[in-house]
DNA sequence: CGGCGCGTTGACTGTAGTCAAATAAAGTGG
DNA sequence: CCACTTTATTTGACTACAGTCAACGCGCCG
């Protein structure tokens, strides 16, 4: 967990992230208050129910959002991806457990500094509201892909939407996806169990739909039956 | 359908709603590109996919956000209470399917226009922001129900849910709630069908957890023991 | 009075969860 | 580089819970 101050010039997510809304001589305004850091895979970002403190932009590497339910399941709400935004505005309390998938390296600001940033450039703001709205897209197609009754959709839905993601030009389906989760993370998402994530991947091999190549990556061989699936 | 100009100062949720981040004066602004609606219970009041042309502020009544999944099943993913926001901004898209659950009163502008106040007004953007991020974690809250395995908790934290919300002061549950939504959209809410939902009431109500009153409120007996069901 | 929408209850079935074991992959230390 | 441990994933057998199909009760409105 190295800590460093900020060199934006050479920061690889300068153009997609949030601060992309504000010009070189404001983002030094920012610059003056972040700084970045790194966290290895495994590590804890921040927990649920820390004091909300802080925020940050993404640089490299992936994050989960989490939560842990009563019974302990851990219920995974959001895969964050670089240049994406970590923290919760306007609140007390985060509400979410951070945990790094991957190696990862933040841009870190103090919350309360960073909205007074934001108070001085609406641009700033404009362009968080932009981003939250995506995210609440994001999180209404989750809730509905949980929502489905039976356990093909799901799985097959998040394949959909891991291949959406992993493909470089705007709509249309890698025809590879380097998995970035792991079958249980897979199964947190979409409250299954590993057991029922593991069978459905076996059954659309056996349909031809897909080719699992090593654990962590697979080939969409039918993107158009792995539709079906999903309805 | 009635339609007619604003009158703000009679408003209701003025002081609730995002335009409460503008003065009187500035709320003329708005006052000019708006108009009230009203819609009666079971009207659509946008389709998915229809173009993103409009916003509104829920006045009066209460709306669902919806979509249908490929089995024809109706997803719930959202209840809009009165003050809430409705639309969706800087999307040419809806991306869900409003309806009225009761008769509502809307207070309807052209979107374009809307984001052009918005830009000159950075505390609107902000209050919008603010709402946007609550709804964000409300959207997260109902995912992580839906994702739960057993039924007796995703029904429990939905009527805890509903009880919070029907609750006047801050945190604590109404001990007596009026459902705003019928069996079948609860289970459209939880992934459930309306049988499960009404098995889970009795079971509760023979647990004296509850007791119904007549089809569409309850009296919650035993907030506790509710609590430890949801988990 | 009869039809209709909504909700409840019952019997049966199917699918995902649970428990348990085998296998594959990845990391560790000599 | 290889033996060994640890972890992730797959597979199998069994069970439990929610879905499906069907019937019934109730209030409402024509």
């Amino acid at each position: 967990m190295s800590s460093s101050p900020l060199a934006c010039d050479d920061c690889p997510v300068r153009d997609h992230a949030v601060c992309a809304a504000l010009d070189s001589q404001q983002r030094l305004e920012l610059a003056r208050i972040g700084r970045t850091r790194t966290f290895e895979r495994g590590t804890t970002i921040f927990a649920e129910d820390d004091a909300s403190t802080a925020c940050a932009t993404l640089i490299a590497g992936l994050v989960k959002l989490s939560t842990i339910d009563t019974d302990g399941n851990e219920r995974i709400v959001a895969i964050v991806h670089p240049a994406g935004f970590l923290g919760r505005l306007f609140a007390t309390t985060t509400g979410h457990r951070a945990t790094a998938i991957t190696d990862c390296r933040l841009c870190l600001f103090p919350r309360s500094e960073f909205e007074a940033v934001m108070h001085g450039h609406p641009a700033l703001t404009e362009r968080i509201l932009a981003r939250t709205l995506d995210e609440l897209d994001r999180s209404r197609a989750l809730a509905m892909l949980i929502g489905r009754h039976e356990a093909g959709p799901k799985v097959a839905g998040l394949l959909l939407g891991l291949a959406r993601g992993s493909c470089s030009d705007g709509d249309g389906y890698a025809r590879r996806i380097d998995l970035p989760i792991s079958r249980g993370d897979m199964g947190d998402m979409l409250g299954l169990t590993i057991e029922t994530v593991s069978r459905q991947l076996t059954r659309f091999e056996r349909a031809g739909l897909i080719t699992r190549m090593g654990l962590r990556s697979l080939a969409i061989d039918d993107p158009a039956g792995l539709l079906a699936v999903a309805g």
